[in-house]
DNA sequence: TAGGCCATCTGGTCCT
DNA sequence: AGGACCAGATGGCCTA
């Protein structure tokens, strides 16, 4: 309802999703070809050996509307999935590092929000002050980025009111200029993505 | 082999 | 009524 994307983005054409989407979902697992084969043992398991006919025509349609239900909530997943790739694609990449899992994949994209966030304050702050051409991304400011010690959540409530300020993430943060602007970040080694994403709890 | 990650199924709940 | 969303369950794949 208040989310940026509405409910009926679920469906909608933002990721057109096509029947490769096993190729999409994994370095890490093959997912099974789902459709049929992963029906099958659950519905044996499931099945009723009831007395009377086992598929009255009320079964039937119920066993109908479970499968549609079935295949909307897959696509609902799909294309949770190719959000969360596209997030993965504006996101700095290592050449070396592994496909992000979910978890990591969020936990970063919140890291990475807040440090550019900080960058963009303490540059506002410097130009203010000096008139000088704003100093980008300071490396300790990177390290020092979201309080991992508590929580990689922490910008939320630790009271740095003005640098999670929405006006710095409004614009949009889905197409970054140039991937290079990221190379900052490949000069801190703390950074790999492991360690730049600190667990939220 | 255990544990992590993932995709899918499923039933419940809420909303339109 | 039907769809979206959610969380639990299940099973497969991969890696240490």
């Amino acid at each position: 309802m208040d989310s940026v994307f509405s409910d009926t983005d679920t469906s909608c054409d933002l990721f057109p999703h096509t029947d490769d989407e096993d190729s999409r979902g994994s370095v890490r697992g093959a997912s099974p070809q789902p459709d049929q084969q992963q029906l099958q043992p659950l519905q044996q398991k499931k099945r009723r050996r009831g007395r009377g006919r086992s598929d009255s025509t009320a079964q039937v349609v119920k066993k109908n509307r479970r499968l549609k239900a079935n295949d909307r909530e897959r696509n609902r997943m799909h294309n949770l999935n190719d959000a969360l790739d596209a997030l993965r694609g504006v996101l700095p990449a290592f050449p070396d590092e592994t496909k992000l899992t979910k978890i990591e994949t969020l936990r970063f994209a919140h890291n990475y929000i807040w440090a550019l966030s900080e960058t963009i304050r303490i540059a506002d702050l410097q130009a203010g002050k000096t008139g000088d051409p704003p100093l980008l991304l300071s490396p300790s400011l990177l390290v020092e980025a979201p309080s991992p010690g508590s929580d990689g959540c922490s910008w939320s409530s630790s009271g740095s009111s003005s640098s999670s300020s929405p006006a710095y993430c409004a614009s949009s943060p889905g197409s970054p200029s140039a991937p290079e602007d990221y190379s900052f970040l490949q000069q801190v080694p703390v950074f790999g993505f492991r360690s730049f994403a600190p667990g939220i709890y």
